[in-house]
DNA sequence: TAGCATGGTAAGTGGATACTCACTATATCA
DNA sequence: TGATATAGTGAGTATCCACTTACCATGCTA
């Protein structure tokens, strides 16, 4: 009786293939990583990924293209949203992110196929951050349209608040650059920025503020 | 008379070699950029290369060794930050950076080496942003010592500011990611989010002075 | 103008690397 | 049981690429 773990079928080995050259792709980039490396940390021949991949490309594109985790969070988020719940918005979301999502590999995957230009770069962008983005640009515009927040481009606002939460990631990922704080604080004072760089003047007295609060020409596209 | 505009002063050549490969490392990155490429961009033979560069290696370092541009806004920044105008503080280096610094090819360079983790990625990144960073922290901290800033954690808050600002300046280099507005609203938003996140609740009063001393607990950020 | 340091190159070289070929091993089931 | 499809591999191969060698060209100055 042949003791042969060997041999696996077809799609379990491909999805292993996959796992192991998105953890390469990650640290080293396309250019930076070898067949013969995913080969050997999948634990099979190089000749077996060709047999799954007709070349390195296809593999790079198959990895681009696998599913965001995002919409479990998201889902989360629109329920808080629904009840106009503000704080709990931007909190739930700050956490996530400065907790660590999307995580180092992710990130890194995203980057490097930004910078190299891949193809699917794009749409790996949309997938994995644009859909917080366009969401919390709704969300925003239709506050201030509740009058609960100042009239400010909706736009402009999320990827404010988007910038300090991804920006902060990216130091940590980067250059592991760590702030003393945990990420409970880090989080809320993010949070406390925004939500008080949102709230309308308080109504009483005299509001005298520096050169902001025109009211928005253009009209708030839908668009990036 | 040779009509030969071939030799050139060594330190000329290599100035020019330097910046050649330069663009095609920012496009392209270490491994994704071949030595012939930078041989012909410069208008030289691929020897030529290796007179002034023992290896690939050194001609990164030296690139990312170069200085930056940095210090002669940081010094225009001082000046105001002494008067202690706090907007035109945080409109200046919004509008710059807004307004496209650093530059494409500066962004990708630092980013590819910091994905490649290339050993002077540290110091590219110190010499490039950090020195903002730092910077405004320090002026945040001492704006709430003045009494001027809600007491706030300044490296955070920094962290918020820049993040709004280099990751938009992050989509608009690796995404093409444009917002409809200018370049000039678009700073004015962030600089507005940022002074009214920063800025002490107001008291009923019309004036704001250091010495009022009530801290409300609505939704400011926790000291320590 | 001889001598020499400096600027420059054509033509390799050896090792890596993406991908192929020809082949073996195992499972399934009529 | 054996026909057939599927899983898997060792041993290439053509090409590319960082780097070298051996050599020529030009300007400077004694």
């Amino acid at each position: 009786m042949p003791l042969s773990p060997k041999r696996i079928a077809g799609p379990v080995r491909k999805a292993k293939i996959i796992q192991s050259a998105a953890a390469l792709f990650a640290r080293k980039g396309f250019n930076g990583t070898k067949t013969r490396e995913i080969a050997h940390r999948a634990g099979v021949s190089e000749a077996l990924i060709f047999k799954h991949f007709p070349s390195k490309e296809d593999l790079y594109a198959a990895i681009l293209a696998e599913e965001s985790p995002v919409p479990g969070l998201l889902s989360k988020v629109k329920r808080l949203a629904e009840q106009h719940k503000d704080v709990e918005v931007f909190s739930v979301i700050a956490r996530t992110v400065v907790g660590g999502a999307p995580d180092s590999d992710l990130m890194r995957l995203i980057l490097f196929s930004a910078l190299e230009n891949h193809e699917m770069s794009d749409m790996f962008f949309h997938n994995h951050i644009r859909v917080f983005y366009d969401f919390l640009a709704g969300y925003i515009q239709q506050r201030i349209h509740d009058g609960a927040f100042q009239p400010v481009q909706p736009l402009i606002a999320a990827r404010a608040f988007m910038g300090m939460l991804i920006y902060h990631r990216l130091l940590t990922v980067l250059f592991q650059a760590q702030l003393p704080q945990t990420a409970e604080d880090i989080s809320r004072t993010f949070v406390s920025l925004m939500m008080n760089g949102l709230k309308l003047p308080s109504p009483k007295g005299p509001v005298r503020r520096s050169g902001q609060a025109h009211t928005p020409r253009t009209r708030t596209a839908r668009k990036v």
